[in-house]
Order: structure tokens, then sequence, then C-alpha cells
DNA sequence: AACGCTAATCTAAACGTTTCGATCATGTCA
DNA sequence: TGACATGATCGAAACGTTTAGATTAGCGTT
């Protein structure tokens, strides 16, 4: 900027209140240091900026996965409001694990973000931290977090695996394996509790042995589901409550030399966009991603735009049930169709 | 770090010296530098560090879609491979649009990233700039750049495509629908002249009405394969350059009541991890995204860690065609396993 | 002519780090 | 004892922006 500002012969002050509209400069003046930013090629220096401001125009972004496909489109949908917005995004990638995370955290941090939507991973007391200091505002997304007082996104997920297990029992299945995830976070928890508060509204009992867990990769949902039918008494249907895991699933279903939904019924969390045209059609709880990513690119943009001291505000949406043809009626010969 | 010098009765340079290690710190000062951190919780600021340096330990990432399947993984990969190097990632999803990537390129050197990794839209007529004004390294990513001279990472899309259709021609198939995206980037010519090459090879026309193209999502695959399907003399089968859009593909035949591969065989570019357990099983040309995307991370951490001076690297790997059974041969009514 | 007001413009501090070069203390050698 | 070298430490400039407050010119009114 002081090259302009020499070239125009005017101060650094009045080439920055040109720019930014701070202050009037007159039309001459405003000529000339027109002239100068183009004819130099000048271009300012946002981390002077940053400096000076204390603000970046940057969030940060942390998810699990990204090739998890709900954390995928996700993303893109952050990514695109951000960019909107005029913001940068950071993204990080905490594959579950705690220590990944907090460095990440304070990387981002670190970089002076302006804001943080996390994923988180672990029990949160890194944002509870940052929360209660009032560093960033930090909007939580797919998983609440005990004692952390900010905006929250999530999903009704005991709701959503209710629904889910209770068609399974419509079908007339009595012994659903369920494929968790080891991860101690909330959407397990509250799917956990779905599958349970199904079970227990049909008056079924939970039997330990159906449920496994695995670290949300494929391998996981593959051996987790080798191990739930090579029991004596195997289940009808097997649930994953995550999509990774549900391929994993798949995998060895075909391995054993099963196949689904003739031997064994498949229903699993999140949906595929493939789902309704590959067979089996996947039963599935499909999570409203667009909403979702909005809506947590828009509590954080509100914070952003000055709104600090609003009440946290916490936003449960609703999964929705795709009944496919992956899941069979048990005590009929009749192979179900897509409704 | 002005409270910790106080704190510590020692100047700024000397704390800045023991943090660094860029000189020699008696331990009597050293220790006293170290309790005045821990007491006074102090952290770093990396934005004037970045001011004073020039540099920000941070690169920028710009891909088309990130729900692409493809980029997803390389993404990822990307990610992870400059988290275990310490540095951040900006990820810009520019959705084929050149206006969105010359603006997020634009915001990327405004937030003097290091680096850059790019799967660039257009002409590139932006990277030609960055790269002749040597203002931070670029590395290309999936798609060559004509007068760029710089790191690439490439498959050869042209042999992978040949060698998809060659095998469809192989089955008997004479009339092979192509969907191309409508993009001007270097894979969709390379595939194209692949798929013109082996027609070629055949001793087969190229008929212009079997092409058709989108742009790159679901529905463009929808509207092209009903396009080609309504024709009177349709294709027996239909080669998608791009993943997203044969899902579109498979939605269209299923909702004009064809099956494949029974009346129509279908393969595509890039692969599913899925795709060998879901039917029908798709036969897709693999690229090899974990080493594309290490190999792109690592060309550009090499021009990070110093190396600036080394002549550009142009690094070409191969697809792998990953022969499953949604491709049927012709003239036989028994229905093709799995390779 | 004097005074008050306002617009335009500028100076310089500030943001928080890094590090060059100056200074001082100490030790060694002739 | 004096000269010289070296290690430790510090002051202050620099990176590039923003803006508070000071200054000046011009205009209108009395």
């Amino acid at each position: 900027m002081l090259h302009v500002a020499e070239a125009a012969r005017v101060s650094v002050a009045t080439v920055s209140a040109l720019i930014n509209g701070t202050a009037t400069v007159s039309p001459e003046l405003s000529q000339r240091i027109e002239q100068a930013i183009r004819d130099i090629g000048y271009k300012r220096n946002a981390i002077a900026r940053s400096l000076k401001m204390g603000t970046t125009r940057t969030i940060g972004l942390t998810v699990p996965h990204i090739t998890n496909p709900f954390f995928t489109d996700v993303v893109s949908v952050i990514q695109q409001a951000f960019d909107r917005a005029g913001y940068a995004v950071m993204l990080c990638c905490t594959d579950e694990d705690l220590n990944t995370q907090d460095d990440q955290i304070r990387l981002l941090l670190d970089r002076m973000v302006d804001g943080l939507i996390v994923a988180r991973v672990g029990d949160g007391a890194i944002l509870k931290g940052i929360v209660d200091g009032a560093n960033v505002p930090v909007v939580l997304l797919d998983r609440v977090c005990e004692g952390v007082d900010t905006d929250t996104v999530v999903l009704d997920n005991q709701r959503a695996v209710f629904d889910a297990i209770t068609y399974l029992i419509h079908l007339g299945h009595r012994r659903i394996g369920y494929i968790t995830g080891t991860s101690d976070i909330s959407p397990m928890h509250d799917r956990m509790a779905g599958y349970r508060q199904a079970l227990h509204a049909a008056g079924l009992p939970v039997a330990e042995e159906l449920v496994r867990s695995g670290n949300f990769h494929e391998i996981d949902g593959y051996n987790a589901t080798m191990q739930l039918l090579s029991s004596h008494d195997r289940p009808s249907a097997i649930f994953s409550a995550n999509n990774p895991m549900v391929i994993g699933t798949m995998k060895a279903i075909r391995d054993i030399g099963l196949s689904c939904p003739q031997d064994i019924s498949v229903a699993c969390f999140d949906d595929f966009p493939w789902s309704d045209v590959f067979q089996p059609q996947l039963t599935t709880v499909a999570q409203p991603v667009q909403a979702i990513g909005e809506q947590a690119a828009n509590l954080l943009l509100d914070r952003l735009a000055g709104n600090r001291d609003a009440p946290p505000r916490k936003l449960v949406l609703k999964g929705r049930l795709m009944i496919r043809n992956s899941c069979r009626p048990l005590g009929s010969m009749v192979q179900s169709v897509s409704a």
C-alpha cells in the first residue's frame, strides 16, 4: 500500500480510506489512487489486515471422516454457504481421534479462525474451554456435547432408529443385529437408545450378543457382521448405525454365501444417493444433509455477523426412513417390493 | 509475548529466541520464561508470525465437487498428508465454474497460502499467472493445463477408457453410448479420445448421436441416458465418464423399465467402494486415489520444503478396469458372471 | 475581518511476532 | 595487564494494514 500511496502522492491512510470506504476522499485523489492501484497491480494483504483487525474471514470445520457420505455432503453444503459469504474454510478430519481433534482445533485457533463448526470427538473439554472463554463462536454438528452451551445442529437419532427398528419388528423380525460405532458420541448413544426403546416397546429382550461395535470403517462392519452371522442363533436382520460400516456388512453377507434380503435383512443409518437404484435397494435412515449443513452455516454466520449474545440454539432435525427392498417380512416366502 | 517477557524480566527477543531455538538462552532465563509462559497461558499468534515471515503453513485445495467420490477420497488423503506435516488445508469447491474458481484462488492467495493444489476449471489463465509469477508452488491435480509448467498428477485417462471400451467391444457391443462432461477439461478430452480410439481400433464408426454430455451431476446423467435410450437405434451399452452421472444413468434405465445388464450394459469411470456388493455390480475404471492424493501432497510438500528449482514433474498414473457383472456379452442369453 | 464549522488529509501508533546488529560480561592468551 | 573472541542479551526495525486524532483549507455567518 505504501507504493500506491507514493505513486498517488497521498498517505497510506488515504489509500486505506478509499479502499475501505471509511472516510471521504476527494474525487481528484480517488482517481489518482485508483490509477496507481491499477498501474502497480496492488493486492491487499489479508494477513496484515487480520493482525490489525483481529479477524481472518476464515472458519474451521472438523469432521471425523470426510469419506463418510453424510459428512461429505454436509461439508459440501457448509463450504458453499461460507464461500458465498466470502469466508475461507479450513477443513480438518479427526478420524474419531481425540488427540488429533484437539491438535487440529489448536491449529485452527492458532490461525485465528473466526469461528468453528465441529463434529466433536470425545468429551469436548477443548470446546468447553473455547466456549467458556468466548474465544470464537462454535457450532456443534451432528453430536451434542454435555456441558458445552453453544449452538448445535443434530438429528433426532433416537427417534430415527426407533422408527427403523420398529419397521423391522413390524416385518416380523425378532432377532435384530445392531452394529454401532465404538466412539463415545451422542449419535451412537442416541441411536442405541432408539434400538433398545423399539425392542422394549415391542416387548422384546435386548440381547447383548446381537450388539457389535466397530470403528466406523468398512472393515469394522465386515468383522462385526461376521461375528453376528457366525453365532448359532443368528439375527434375521442387521441394522448398521453408520454407512461406511454397512458396506462391510453387505460384503460379509456375500462372503458367507448369504443374500439380502432372502436370507437376512439389512437396514442402516444414512442414505446413499444410489440406494434406490442398485440391488438390494437399501432401507435406510436418511438425514436432511442439505438442511443440516445450511442450518449449521447459518448459525455460525449469524454469530459472525455480530449476534453474539443470543442464547445458544439447538436445532433437532428429523430423519426419514427410506423403505426399500433390503428388508423382507419374516414368515412369508413372497419377496417384498419397494414401498 | 510482551507479557511473558515482562513476567520473566527479559526482552521479547529472548522469549522468541527460546521458543524458536534461534539463539542460546541461559538455563536461568529459560526457566523463568517457561514458567511465565505456563503462568500466563501464552499462545503464539500465527497471524503475526505469518506477517513477519511471509508464510502461513496453510495450503489451498480446490476441487470441482467434493461429493464426487473420487474427489472425496483424494481430498481426504491430501488433508491427512498435510495434517501430518503441520499444515492447515483451506478447501474450495468450484462446481466446475471458472469465475468461482478464479475468485476462490484469489481468496486463497489473499490469505497467503503457501501452496495450491488445483483440479482446475477452464483454461488455467489464473494458474499460469501464478506459476509464471512464481507466487506460490502449484500442483495440478487430475487435469493437465496447457501452457502451465508446473507439477502435475494425472491419470492416463485415454488408456483407461480405451481399455474399458475395448472390453465392451470384446463382449460384442457395437453401439456404445458415451456420456461425457460438458466442461472443457483434459480428463474429458482424454477419455473421449480413448473412446474414439477404441472404436477406431475395432473398425467401428464413431456415431455422434451416441455421445451425450452433462454437467457432472446425477440429473445430467439421467437426462443424457433418457436421450440415448429414446432413440430408435439405441445403444446396447453405455459408458459414463463420471461417477455421479452414472447414478443418473442407472435411474433412467430403471425408469424406462429396462434392466442392467439384461437389456443394456453399463460401465463408468471411477469406482465406488460398494460396487462389488450391490447389484448390478458395476464394471468401472478405478483410479488409484490413495496414490494420486499422496503424490500430489508429496509434490507440494517437496516444493514447500525448499526444492523450488527442480523442473516440473508430471506423474501419470494408471487406471484399473474392474470387470464386474454390469456388462454382459451380446449374442448370448447366458448372464455374465463376475470375473 | 474575525470566528466557527466541516470536510479532507495526514501522522503515527498499534496489532504480535522475528531477528539483525549493538552492547556487555566473561574467559583466554600473549 | 591488555587485547581479542565469544556467548548472552537487548533495542528497535520490519512485516502491511487500519484508524484515532491532529491539522489545514475553505466556506459561511456575524
